[in-house]
Formats: structure tokens, C-alpha cells, sequence
RNA sequence: GCCCGCCUGGCGGAAUGGCAGACGCAGCGGACUUAAAAUCCGCAGCCGUACGGCGUGGGGGUUCGAAUCCCCCGGCGGGCACCA
């Protein structure tokens, strides 16, 4: 291919372009925004979520920046100041495992990285306000951060608690439920204990209903991340009881439930508790089988495939509770693996009639099922329950006072009846959890506090922060190099200078990414944000990443806002008025047809013969094409943006990647493709040379009929593209480009006529300009070449369409007969309806059809369309 | 299991109640060339020589008119999953 760019005619030399127009960018500041704007135009602010510096840039950031720049330029050129960061996620793993492996420091792999990394986005001409950048992992930001957190921990929304976690005692660090695959730690492939440690916490739980109700509000929100999140906020309402033990433990009267279901309280079997409760702690503490139980439980760990495979299993106390409004009436109290600690209280109250677990754990134990919900229809004495439970609506009965009534009086009569006996009351209840941050972990943000004996837990001082990582660690232990550090944890304490130690876990990552978006704007600012310059650019307007992000980053950046709002450091809630998730890339994937059992081989190693076979390119071998799925190293399907850029240019990749399909959806990368890409590029260039240049007059007065349609395309054109780019209808947008430059290849096939060159160079200056946001550096090499005026496209308006050419000379008007299309008719635009019906009548082929039949009704749609109904 | 989304030519897709298949990719034919590449011109949903018929996963409905709205079924993809 390369080769051919050398051959015959005009050709656009990308490979000079390119970096001559990234420079002039430069130069001018085109992109270049204050913190706090003395003009008054409007503010956008788009932003797409930050890399982390993992190496090199893939195909998913050439897709989301692409993204991204054509909502940033077409924006700044509708007259916005526009913020457009760039910035990077530094801390994470992937550099502590470099550092074990290949022993490098995490700092030195990291900022290799970044420096790699913003070369190759640097050469996407990506219109980003560099002198923003920042990485997570700099003092400078990171001791910014530490200040939140001592802001949020004084103002109560930061606490240190025990908490249940997944334990590697290989690694010695806890692990998150991601992090252990069939209950063995992911890297050292030990079993995961549960083990209750003191960690830090971020008070997410006390803005669920909030985080809940907010969604509503964000209608620029994916419906389908609005739902996630809905989900997993997870809001229930019922009642909390509490159950008297007939023969109370010693320091134990009563267990506390949870229940969704206090409509079903008649229909009780037993009561379970999760093997971390604190009552089976104390059964098992003279109870040798329940503390074996427990210790199975345990071992079972938390992830989800064991979840999923693991058999309802329990153990009896041989304990038994009262039921509250039956008197006299006792029910057994098992432990159950099935009932987590960490929602509700640790126990239920089971009513296998209409609980599907309940039922199964009955049916394995023997236990009553008695049915208290009766279904619509069905017939008390005879309905039963076998082995599904019946959750539906229905009439309670077997019930005493609650009889007769349906499933929601029923919740509400039960909940005033747990009141007025004291013993429960109606609670609303989040599956959300308070957020861990703590990570035993080296390459992250140190949480800024120290350990002392007689204080206990004291804040460094705001003066002595940022709190920094010590450089000098060694890797070559398991656990948290912080912790081994001779000097670095040995500190005095703050409060009474006695020898005290310095807390050594660090901040999840994801504490990182919370707030990045507010410090983008006053990325120099002494405090963690300027009031002014957050102020003025938050929220972030267009938000774009993947959608794998729809929970986590999300969340947590929305709970980061509200806290941040709380501390006085910023004035608003919601971090992110839209946003849009993109969808992956794509490519297939090939295996060798021989060799060990199909190695997978690398796109490049591939050549596809003209009949879809595939071979090998070095050994002719046969090649299996194998799926079209995401890009991953793993399957060696994965295409170098740096290659591509190389070899085609910066604005082919862009124009590609956006010309495939809707951004939202997977798309599929293939080298056919990026050669059309690249073929326009070409075109656009060479019909700009066949202008010969900027010489061309004033508007003339006349244009003939050809020169007047080209125009009429032209300023078409501009009022499409401005609707799909506000829609995010980039593949639309592309193709109206292309549809605009045949139309100017197919005025070079007419007869010469009064402006037909006129049209032709305004309509190739609008395709430069219009093209500009997706392939910015052709767009200006073409501009500069027809209209020398000393601008740059990045600093032009938007065209505007003329309104008197976007009105069409005539409209062609489909004629239906019975809704079948029969024919058309060419009209002047919204001519009279008489007329239009005449014209209808008279097509040779719709008279044809008609003839003998009788019209009983004509429907008449100005300017699109008539349909005639006929009798017998 | 629950929830969500999707299904249109050989492929990606366009059209969100009004001419289905814009635009691109792949393909076919032609021009140019010694030849190829590049470029340019043209063809192109399926069936049929044609008038025409059929056609947006399948079936039904609403409507003058349905890819689009409603109901049922099927397929594919994704998310969540002992949350009491």
C-alpha cells in the first residue's frame, strides 16, 4: 500500500500536514481555555474518560478521543468556550506487577508510559487543551485528594470500620470480589479467606436515596446506565422485627430481621442467620457442628461462581424464637449459608410459601410450608405449594388479623401491628454499601493519617500534606511494600508527638477518577479545586467513555460531587449533565489451521486470498477465521493505532472509525475499511487541486441550473450535518459528506455554465469546513488552499445554510394506490393540494391502475406523499 | 432466574408512521494502461424476458399507509443475580 502513495496525480501528503497543522494549532492556542474566562460565551465542557497508561494507546482510546475532539471542535465552532482535557489514571496494579516482574519502579514504568502515550494522542490531532494534563499519581494532585478526604472525614462522610473481606494469605492484601476467581486469589491462587478488618470507608449509603432519585433528572443519561445504577442502589421497602429467643444465649435475648415480606409473617418456618452473625458466633462458641459449619461457609468464599453452585445448606441451633403476634407459637433458628451478613441484619425470618430460597432450604429440611397468600381465582382449601413459591399478588389468609386483605394492605397492617407491640417498624433498606477504600497496596494515594496509641486515629495536618510515596521500596516480599519500609510508617504523632505510625494503605483507585474532572478545571489551583473556575465549568456537559464504567466510576464520581458539595468545594451535584457510552472494537480473530492446536495469530500475520480463505503470510499455511470479538491481546486481534497512523494518517483512522457504524454500538475494524477511509481523504484533496487554487470572484449574479442544484446540495449539506453531529450521528454525518463530494464530482461532467465554478469552489471550502471536526488536518490543508485568509478551520465559525437554498426546486411526491406505490410526481414545493391530486391522477402508470376503479378516498401528505383508496 | 437491548441486501448501516436499502465496504461490467495498481464511468435486494410480484427474524393486529406503533413467538447480545 505504501507504495501507491507515491503514484500519479495530485496526492495529499498527510505525513507533512499533519504535524505542520498539530503545530500551528499550537501556536495559535486554538485550544487553549481559562480557568475562569473573561468573555461571556457560553461554557461546554467535554470531556472523555482519562487513560490509564497502560503502555500504548489502543483502538478503544483512538475511538473515544475521536469521539470526543468532533464534539469539541463542531462545539467551538458553534461559538462555545469550550474545555477539552486530557490527563491520566496513573496509579493501579498493572504498574506494581511491572515492578515485581520485570524490576522496574512503578513510577519510572508509569511515566514511560505516559510520555509514549501522549506522543500517540498528541499525533491523533486531538484538539485538547494540554497545558491542563496532569497524572493521578503526581504529589500535586494526589495531595489534593488527601485534602478531601480529611475534609470529608471532619465533616463525618470518611469513618474507619470493621468490615468482612476477601483475605489472600499468600499476598497478604485484601482483594476485591473481581479479584477472586473460584475462591482463589486471582495472582496467587490461594484460597480467599474471609477475614474482618479495620479498613476506611466513604459514607456512599448516606446519599442512596439521593444517588436514587437524581437519576431521573438525567436525561442525558443512557437509559440503560440510569438502570444499572437504579439497580444497584438497590432500594427496598419493608420492616425491621426483632425476634425473642425462648431460652435467651447468654447476653442475647432477641434477633433482629430484615423483611420485605412482614405480609407473610403467618406462613413462618424458621429463622436463619448469615454464619457471620454474631449469634452463631456465640452458638459456636459451645457448639462444636455449628463452628464446623461456619468454618465451611467461610471457606466457601464470596464469588459468584461459588454462589451460584453452592447448595442451600444449614445447620440448627437447636435455639428457638417466639413469633411476635402468635402467641406461645416457637420457631427453630438455624444457621444458613445462604443469608448474607452485609444486608439487612444478618438474618431473615423464613417463609417458604412464598420465598423461592425458603422454600428450597424447607424442602431440603423438612420444614412447614404453609401458604398465606392466596392467588386470585384459587381455592383456599385445595391450593398448595410444591417446589416453586408463589410471589405474587393475592389475598392473605391463615393470617388472624390480616385475613382478607391483599399483599400491600397486608405490609402496612402488619408493619402498624409490629409498632403498637413494639418489636419492629416499617424501614427502608439499600442494597448500596458504604465504599472501602483501603488497599494494601504500594502504587496509590496514601491515606493521610496516623496510627497513635494513646489518640488513636489522627489526620495529618492539612500543612504537613501531600502525605508522599517514599521511592526507595523493594518489591521482592509479598504484601504492601509501604509496610516494610524501615523509616517511611514511623512517624510522631500529630496530636502528642509520641512515637505513632503512619496508616500504610492507600486509596482505592477508583478515589482517583472521582474527582479528576474537577481538578481539570484550575488544574494549577492551591486547593484541591478553584471555587471560580468549578463554578464556572462544571458540570461537564458531554461525558464519553465505555460503558463498562456504568456502575463504578459513575457512582462514585456522583457521591464524590455530593460530598465535595457538602465540604464547600464545589456547588453542584451531579458531575455529568450527558453522557455517552461508546461501543467497543472489534476485529476477528485467526488461528493457525496447524501448529500447536491453533496458536492465535496477529492481523498482520494474516493475508485474506480473494475466494475468504485466509493464509499465513510467511507460510502459506491455511488460517481459521475465527470470530469478530473484542480486541484483546489474549486473541491477538488487535491493530496498532500507531500502524495505522503511520501508514494512512491520523484523519483516515478518525474518519473510519466514525464512517463504520453508530458510535454506540461494537464496530467491526477492517482493512478494506480503513482503505475507503483513506481514499476519501484523497478525493477531497484532489477535488480541491482541480479548483486550481483560491482565484475565484464574487458571488455572481446568475448561476445556471446545474451550478444552482450543486449550491442547493451544498447548503443542504450544512443544516444535515449540524443535526447529526447534535445527534451523535456521526456514521449519518459521514455519509452526507460523501454524498456532497460525488455531488461536486458529478458537476464536473456538465457543460461550463454561468457560476457552476463558483458553486463548485464554495461547495469544496464548505465540505473542508464541514468535514472539519472528524479530519481536522485535511480540512485545513484544503482550506488553505481555497481560502487564504489567514484563518485557520479551528477558528472559523460553523457555516451557516442559507435558507433560501435549502427549500428544493421541486419535490417528488411518491403516488400510492391502495398504499402500493404506483408512481411519482415532480411539484414545486407545497403546491396546492387540487393540483398535486391532478398531477397524482395523471401519471401514466397510477391512470393505468385506476382505470375502472372507483376513488373513495384520497389522502394527500403535502410534499411527500398521495394515496388513493378505492371501492370494489 | 430477573432486567435491558438488538434482529433491514453478501457485509456495516440509512430511513422512527409517508418512495425501504441513503452512504460506505465487498462484488460485477466498462474506460484508461503493454499489463497491473491507482483513477474515472456504469450495474447492483430477491424472483421474473417483461407488465409485475415478493421483501425489514416469524405470526397476528391498529392505520388510507407499518422497518417504525401494539400483542404473541423465535433468535442473538448484554447486565444483574441467594439483597430476604
Amino acid at each position: 500500500m505504501s507504495e501507491t502513495l507515491t503514484e500519479t496525480g495530485p496526492r495529499y501528503d498527510f505525513r507533512a500536514a499533519e504535524p505542520r497543522w498539530q503545530a500551528a494549532w499550537a501556536e495559535r492556542g486554538c485550544f487553549h481555555v481559562a480557568d475562569v474566562p473573561a468573555d461571556d460565551k457560553p461554557k461546554y465542557y467535554v470531556l472523555e474518560m482519562f487513560p490509564y497508561p497502560s503502555g500504548k494507546i489502543h483502538m478503544g482510546h483512538v475511538r473515544n478521543y475521536t469521539l470526543g475532539d468532533v464534539v469539541a471542535r463542531y462545539k467551538r465552532a458553534r461559538g462555545y468556550s469550550v474545555l477539552h482535557p486530557m490527563g491520566w489514571d496513573a496509579f493501579g496494579l498493572p504498574a506494581e506487577n511491572a515492578a515485581r516482574e520485570r524490576r522496574i519502579h512503578p513510577a519510572k514504568w508509569t511515566w514511560e508510559n505516559i510520555a509514549t502515550m501522549r506522543a500517540e494522542l498528541q499525533r491523533m490531532g486531538l484538539s485538547l487543551d494540554w497545558s491542563r494534563e496532569f497524572a493521578t499519581c503526581d504529589p500535586a494532585y494526589y495531595g489534593h485528594q488527601q485534602k478531601l478526604f480529611l475534609d470529608f472525614l471532619r465533616a463525618g462522610l470518611a469513618e474507619r470500620k470493621e468490615s468482612w473481606v476477601n483475605w489472600d494469605p499468600a499476598d497478604g492484601t485484601v482483594l476485591a470480589n473481581e479479584q477472586v476467581i473460584d475462591g482463589r486469589g486471582w495472582r496467587s491462587g490461594a484460597l480467599v479467606e474471609k477475614k474482618q478488618l479495620s479498613q476506611w470507608f466513604l459514607r456512599i449509603t448516606k446519599y442512596a436515596p439521593e444517588l436514587l432519585s437524581a437519576l431521573d433528572r438525567l436525561e442525558r443519561w443512557p437509559e440503560r446506565v440510569r438502570l444499572m445504577q437504579e439497580r444497584w442502589i438497590g432500594r427496598s421497602e419493608g420492616a425491621r422485627l426483632r425476634f425473642a429467643l425462648a431460652e435467651p444465649e447468654p447476653g442475647i435475648a432477641e434477633v433482629e430481621v430484615y423483611t420485605t415480606r412482614p405480609d407473610t409473617l403467618y406462613g413462618m418456618s424458621f429463622l436463619a442467620l448469615a454464619p457471620e452473625h454474631p449469634l452463631a458466633t456465640a452458638v459456636a462458641a459451645r457448639d462444636a457442628g455449628a463452628a464446623a459449619f461456619i468454618a465451611e461457609s467461610r471457606r466457601m468464599g464470596t464469588s459468584e461462581a461459588a454462589i451460584e453452585t453452592a447448595e442451600k445448606r444449614g445447620y440448627d441451633t437447636g435455639l428457638r424464637v417466639r413469633h411476635p403476634f402468635v402467641k406461645g407459637a416457637v420457631f427453630p433458628v438455624w444457621i444458613a449459608n445462604f443469608v448474607l451478613m452485609e444486608y439487612g441484619t444478618g438474618a431473615i425470618f423464613g417463609c417458604p410459601a412464598h420465598d423461592q430460597r425458603d422454600l428450597d432450604f424447607a424442602r431440603k429440611y423438612k420444614l412447614r410450608v404453609l401458604p398465606v397468600v392466596l392467588p386470585p381465582g384459587a381455592d383456599a382449601d385445595r391450593f398448595t405449594v410444591a417446589d416453586e413459591a408463589y410471589v405474587g399478588p393475592g389475598t392473605i389468609y391463615h393470617s388472624g388479623f390480616m385475613d382478607g386483605l391483599d399483599v400491600e394492605a397486608g405490609k402496612r397492617r402488619a408493619i402498624e401491628e409490629l409498632e403498637r407491640l413494639g418489636v419492629g417498624r416499617g424501614e427502608v433498606n439499600w442494597r448500596l454499601r458504604d465504599w472501602g477504600v483501603s488497599r494494601q497496596r504500594y502504587w496509590g494515594c496514601p491515606i493521610p493519617v496516623i496510627h497513635c496509641a494513646a489518640c488513636g486515629v489522627v489526620p495529618v495536618p492539612d500543612e504537613q500534606l501531600p502525605v508522599v510515596l517514599p521511592d526507595d521500596v523493594t518489591f521482592d516480599r509479598p504484601g504492601n511494600p509501604l509496610d516494610h519500609h524501615p523509616t517511611w510508617k514511623h512517624v510522631a504523632c500529630p496530636a502528642c508527638g509520641a512515637p505513632a505510625q503512619r496508616e500504610t494503605d492507600t486509596f482505592d483507585v477508583f478515589v482517583d477518577s472521582s474527582w479528576y474532572f474537577a481538578r481539570f478545571c484550575s488544574p494549577q489551583a492551591k486547593e484541591p479545586v478553584m471555587r471560580d473556575a468549578v463554578d464556572h465549568w462544571l458540570p461537564v456537559d458531554q461525558y464519553i467513555g465505555g460503558i463498562e464504567h456504568a456502575i463504578l466510576h459513575l457512582l462514585y464520581s456522583r457521591f464524590f460531587t455530593r460530598a465535595m458539595k457538602d465540604t464547600g468545594h464545589v456547588g453542584i451535584e451531579e458531575p455529568f449533565s450527558g453522557l455517552f457510552t461508546q461501543g467497543m472494537v472489534t476485529h476477528e480473530s485467526y488461528r493457525s489451521a496447524s501448529g500447536l492446536n491453533g496458536t492465535w495469530l496477529y492481523p498482520e500475520e494474516v493475508i485474506r486470498q480473494p475466494d475468504g480463505s485466509a493464509v499465513h503470510r510467511d507460510s502459506g499455511e491455511p488460517v481459521v477465521v475465527g470470530r469478530v470479538e473484542a480486541m484483546s491481546k489474549s486473541k491477538r486481534n488487535t491493530v496498532d493505532p500507531e500502524a495505522i497512523i503511520a501508514r494512512y494518517g491520523a484523519d483516515t483512522a478518525r474518519w473510519f472509525i466514525l464512517s463504520d457504524n453508530p458510535p454506540e454500538r461494537d464496530m467491526e475494524w477492517t482493512e478494506a475499511g480503513v482503505a475507503g477511509a483513506f481514499r476519501f481523504t484523497q478525493r477531497v484533496f484532489r477535488l480541491a487541486e482541480g479548483l486550481g487554487g483560491a482565484a475565484i470572484g464574487d458571488t455572481p449574479d446568475r448561476f445556471g441550473t446545474a451550478a444552482l442544484a450543486l449550491r442547493r446540495a451544498t447548503h443542504r449539506t450544512i443544516a444535515a450535518m449540524t443535526e447529526a453531529l447534535e445527534g451523535f450521528a456521526f456514521n449519518v454525518a459521514v455519509a452526507r459528506l460523501y454524498e456532497l463530494a460525488n455531488a461536486v464530482a458529478d458537476s464536473e461532467r456538465v457543460p461550463a455554465e454561468p457560476g457552476l465554478q463558483w458553486a463548485r469552489h464554495e461547495a469544496v471550502r464548505m465540505l473542508a469546513r464541514l468535514v472539519s471536526p472528524m479530519m481536522p488536518h485535511l480540512a485545513e490543508e484544503v482550506h488553505a488552499r481555497l481560502a487564504p485568509d489567514g484563518r485557520l478551520v479551528a477558528e472559523l465559525p460553523w457555516p451557516e445554510a442559507d435558507p433560501g437554498l435549502l427549500a428544493a426546486e421541486t419535490v417528488t411526491i411518491a403516488v400510492q394506490v391502495m398504499g402500493k406505490l404506483r408512481g411519482t410526481v415532480e411539484m414545486p414545493p407545497d403546491a396546492p393540494r387540487d393540483a398535486v391530486l391532478a398531477a397524482a391522477r395523471g401519471e401514466p402508470n397510477v391512470m393505468r391502475v385506476l382505470e375502472g376503479k372507483r376513488i373513495v378516498k384520497e389522502v394527500y401528505v403535502p410534499n411527500r406523499i398521495v394515496n388513493f383508496v378505492t371501492g370494489d
